[in-house]
Parts: structure tokens; sequence; C-alpha cells
DNA sequence: AATGAATGAGAGTTCATTCAT
DNA sequence: CATGAATGAACTCTCATTCAT
């Protein structure tokens, strides 16, 4: 069902994403859906944060750890945007689920926050506050969904890594350098059983 | 009954500003609304777009004209956000709308563009194609969402602005500069009136 | 309003003839229509019964006076499908007129009646009451029905021609030989003003 | 439902047939509806389609087999137009459904042609193509809907039969003796059970 | 766990009709 | 006579949710 969630939200937003319609793309019956899920919001949450977790893995598995903190920021963000464009869908899903659910928008930007934290304790970013992050993860999601409406190219990944750079201080030269310096191609093993379960959310996003 | 769209949206999604509902709230019957609209979302779409008119005319309007162009962007950002501070049914209104409706974020992000576009003739800014738009807009957004939610406070205007002049290549000095300088106040003149007629609308949003 | 109510009902059935629409149509205002009828029963009666009337009206025109009444009424009958067909506008919206307004059946067929009627005084036809009647225009709009719509062909008017006059008791090589004598085309004389005025309706029809 | 539907037809007309009322007379919730019909024309058509079947399975079940064509049909006639006499509500479910569903006459009078076919196989009528057995359908309606407004006596059924069979070329002597000769009642059995499910509808009708 | 008919609230939409201008 | 915004009742249809099987 949670593939079912998936598919349905990328491809007509979330309110398309009816339990009747949920069940029946699953080939179930409405009603099994109470045996899973409390509501809509609750699994288009799990869906959403279900991809975030695989998507993040997946960038993570890619033995990312020795390398430059700077060269790792934009490596992750290339890589981010590379996995969006190849499976549209589950990426499609998580920028919809974002807009119908606000309350999920930190529960996603966090899976960004962790390196740029690493590298503001080393000293190569200017700033790791909260709002620094939700600035540096706007653009990124900004740029995901630029890149799968086509109306940017392959580059995007190279150019908002770049400016991302930018923004947390370091020097234009070494943004544009590092930005741009070759990535490994990493694949996405979908994991179709749920990661998370029950997914908590904020009580004022008034959706049912 | 833009007013009482504005203000449904505003209060909880656009999920919220049901036809009905905006009757309601504007003191008439529910057939009424077919005398001036198509549906739902041509009334979301008017409203959004009235709102940022306003806005941006009032940003406009406070004679930025003489100023020096990073000057001029770093004012506009932070007025954008004092506006939207200070008037959080419009603002909220516009973000939420932005998020029922995707097809409104280019019309709305086009707002900003012109300053960056000029800075770019200029020379002083090193980009100004569409992706850099789309990306500057976004962090503009960003930081009023956050700033509306609570999540940052009154220094969130310098600081999105420092970002973005960092983002457009100007020198981290010079952006840090220009970002601090203090900002006359603004007024927003509402306008009852809707300035813009009948919005057009992409074929792909689905949304009823 | 008369000719856009019949090309309304012509193009989609008397549900589609609304208020608005004929108005619209007609390019008029909605409120104006109460200037001229008191509500769509009446306007689509009017349509119809005028229909019928110049149809009718023509057809008498060209000259029966002088013919056998055998003879006159196939010579009617295929007239009748020859208009029928070079105007399918006015026939459809006759025909769909009927079925949305049932009390309009006898006003339609009155017309039909009275070639009948002298028949069977002069003791050519062996029936003449309301049931024959009945039964030889029911005959005539099925035909002309059948080939509005395609199921039949040029022939469609000697042929139910034909049928009528068996129906009346006229021996049937008499019938055959009547049906196909050759008959002069007969020009269909339109007169945008209503020639009747405030149809009258049974009170059963319970239509809005 | 279906019987319901039918009770709200013959009552007033097809557009009395609303879903509310539909399901208010079943003592059903009106959103019930939909997990048995797609929409209103669905099951107008399935009612009026389900009332002829029975009618016509009634009919034959009288062992007219082994009858002389010619007195079949006529015997077939008159007991239509018992049957639809004695069960006026179902007569005329059928008959306003046809007005309002125009794609249903085909469907509708289908039932009466198998005979006309037969007799003319063995010889006996001139006729059998598609043009004739609509004309003779037609006739049987209009008969039918004469009786039923009381417009017409008992002697409706012989009269209309003696009729077709003169229309399709029988010897008026026999087809009098024919049209007369006496008939045994039938009985029809009404089987709440729809016997057919899912009747199509053309696209044409735009009704709703 | 799965089923799927039943529910009923609520949304969108249409339209006849009124009435002040 | 013409206008057209306002009205509000009526209707279609969707959906989350329940519940007996």
């Amino acid at each position: 069902m949670i593939d079912a969630t998936a598919e349905l939200i990328a491809g007509g937003g979330a309110d398309d994403a009816t339990i009747m319609e949920i069940t029946a793309t699953a080939g179930l019956a409405t009603g099994t859906f109470y045996n899973h899920f409390k509501d809509r919001a609750e699994i288009i949450a799990e869906t959403a944060i279900n991809i975030m977790e695989q998507i993040s893995a997946s960038i993570n598995s890619a033995g990312l750890a020795e390398e430059d903190i700077v060269v790792r920021l934009a490596a992750g963000t290339r890589r981010f945007l590379d996995i969006t464009y190849d499976h549209p869908t589950w990426a499609w899903a998580v920028l919809r689920a974002i807009d119908y659910l606000p309350s999920l928008r930190p529960r996603v930007y966090q899976y960004i926050g962790s390196t740029v934290r690493i590298g503001h304790e080393i000293g190569e970013f200017s700033d790791e506050d909260d709002f620094t992050l939700h600035i540096i993860s706007s653009m990124l999601f900004a740029a995901a969904r630029s890149r799968l409406s086509g109306q940017s190219g392959p580059e995007t990944g190279a150019r908002v890594a770049e400016m991302q750079l930018r923004v947390l201080g370091v020097d234009p030269a070494r943004a544009h350098e590092a930005a741009n310096r070759p990535v490994a191609d990493v694949e996405l093993a979908w994991n179709a059983t749920p990661a998370v379960k029950g997914a908590r959310l904020q009580e004022e996003d008034g959706r049912k």
C-alpha cells in the first residue's frame, strides 16, 4: 500500500491518494486500510519518510566518509538529484507529500542536516543552525522540483551544490571546484517493506 | 470573496477554502460564487496573485530606484519579510496557495525576478537564468515560512538576504554589509479590489 | 429565443434547453426570459408547435387540394419526411420536445389528423377515430426519427406512407402505387416570428 | 433500488427518479447508490430492460409456439397490452425511460422483433428489415401509451394487432380474424432480482 | 487480517427565479 | 423591456469510516 500511495501521490498530488484509491491500487478492499494505518495522513507521512530514508541510505552507503566535508556535501546533493531524476515517482511523491502535509517538512529536511552539522564542527561551514539548514534544504528540493519538471537539465546538481556551498561560506573558487568534481553513480536499492512505522504527525496539519 | 479566501487559506490551507466556506465567510449565497469565478482553483490563484501584486507594489513603491542594486535586492528581501510578518494572513495565504496549486509557483516567483535581472545586466550578479531565479525565490519563501511559523526571528530578513547575495556571487563581505544596512519600514496598502482578473492556470494541476 | 431553444433541444434534448442557455444563445440576459415566457415548459411547447405549424403550412401550401385523398395523404407524409430531413434541427427539436413534454404529443399529432378525417368522410379510409390517428402519427414520427438518425434512407417516406395507407384499409396495390408516385419538392419558409403565443400545457407534465 | 426506480419513473417521468429519491424510496443512504450503479442513466436503463425482459419472458412462456405465426404475433401484441394494463407502473416506467434515454429505444424494441423475423422467414410477412420492425414496435408502444392514459379501451390490443398485420402485408380479412381470436390471460411473474446487470448505454444520450 | 456494503456528511455545481437598476 | 448579480434549493458525487461476516 505504501507503494500504491507513492504512485498515486506522484501521479496527481496527495489529494488523489484517496484511501479507496490506495486500497484499489494495492488490490485490497477499502476496509483493509484500517488494519494497517490510522488515517490518510499517516500513510502519506510514512510513504514520504520511507522514501527519504532509502534515498538517504543509498547516498550514505556510497562511501563518502573519507572525503573532504565540502566535497561530501556537494556529492550528497548531486547524488540526491541523480536519484531523484532516476526515480521520479518517489521523488514526486516526496515533493507532493510535503506540499500536502506541512509538518512533514522538518522530518524530510533533517536527512540533509547531518552533513552540514559535521562540516560546521570541523569549521568548514560558517553556520549550522536550524535556519541555515532549512534554507539549504529548501534549495535542494527546489532544485529537485526544477529538474523533475524539466525546467533544468543535468547540470542542476552541480549548480545547486555550488550555491549551497556559497551560502555556507565556502570560498567561491573552492565551491566551484568541489561542486563540479566527478561523482560516482549510486544505485537506489528499493526496499518495499516500510522501514518506519507509525509516523507521528503534528496536530496542526488539519487534514483528513 | 478574495479576502475571505485569503483568510481561509491562511487559516488552514487551501483545502479549507471551500466554496461553501468562502461564500459563507463573505456573507453570500453559495451559488453566487459562480457568478464571479469558474472554480476553486481560479479564486485561489487570483487570491495569491493579488496578494503578491500588492506586496510587490508596496516594496517597489518605497523608492528603491536610486540605490545600488546589491542593496536594493537585500532591501527588497527584507521588506518582503517585514510585510510578510506584519500580514501573516496574506503571507500564509500565498505560501499555502502555492502548496495547493503547483502551477502558481512560477507566477508567484516572478515578482522577485526583475531585480535580479537588472543586477545581472549591470554586472553585479553572476547569473540571472531561470534556475537561479527559482532558487533565489525558494530561499525567500522558505525564509518567510520559517519566520511566520516562529522558527526564526527578526534577523531572518538580513540573514536570507545575505545568503541570496552570496548565491549571486556577491563578495561575502559586501553581501554582509548590504544585507544588514538599515531599511525603512514599508506600509502595505491593501487594495480590496482585485487587481488581476481571470488568473490562468496550467491544466496539469488536477485539482478541483 | 425560440430559435435558440430549437437549436438547443435539437442539440442535446430539452434538458439542455436551460433558461440560461437559451438566453445566452439568443444573446440576451437571463432575466429577460421572463419578459416573454412564463417558464421553460412554455417556450419548449411554443417552439415545438411553431415548428409544426410551419411544416404543416408548407406541406399544405403545396397545392394538394385537388388530388385524390389517398395520394394526398401519401404526399403529405413524404413531404413531411423530406422537410424533416432538410431541417434536422427543427425536426429533432420537435421529436425531443415531445419526449420531454408528453402533453405535447396530441398537440403535435393533430396536424396530421385533418387529412385522415377528410379521407374517412369520403369513404376512402376505414377509420378516423383518435386511436387510429394516434397510431398513424406515431408511425410518421417513428419514421422521421429513423430517417434523421440515419437508420433508414430516402425511401423512408414512401415506405411509411404505404404502411399508413395499409393501416387505413387502402387496397395494398393502390397503397403501393400512391405511396410511390413522384412528389414535388416543397420549400419550408421559416418564419422567425412565433405564430403561436402562450401555448397551454396540461398540468400533469410536472416538469420545471 | 430497481423497484424504487420503476415506481418513481412511472410516477412522474425519469426526471423524478433522482438518486436521492431512489435511495430514499429504497430505504438506503444516498451514497449507497454508488456501490451498485455508476450513475442515473445506468439504473434507469437497467430498470427498463429488466422490465421488458420479464414481460417478454411472460409472453413467450405462454406456449405460443404451436400456433400459426400470424395468430402468434397478434396474441403477443394483445398479451403485451394486457400485461401493460395490469401493471401500469412497470409499463409507464418503460415508456418514460425511453423518452428519457433515446438510446434505450432499440434495446427495448428488439424484444418484439423475433416474432416478425420468424414470420418473414415462413413467408407470411412481407418485410422484416429494421425499419419495419421499428415501425411495428412504435405502433405497439403508441398503443400501450394510449391504453395506459385511458384514451383507448380494452379493444386496443386487437385493433393495433390488426393494424400491425396489415402493415406486414397480411390479408385484411385474415388480419381481422387473427387479431380478434380469443387470447388466454398471461400472468406476469415479477422477479425482483435484476436479470440484467450493467446495461450499456450509448454515449450520445448526454444525460446525467 | 480481509472484506465490501452501508453510511452520511459535505463538497461542487446547476439553475429557475427575483429584483433593483 | 433589458440587465445580471444574488439567491437558495436541489442534485450529483466522493470519501472516510464503520461493522458484520
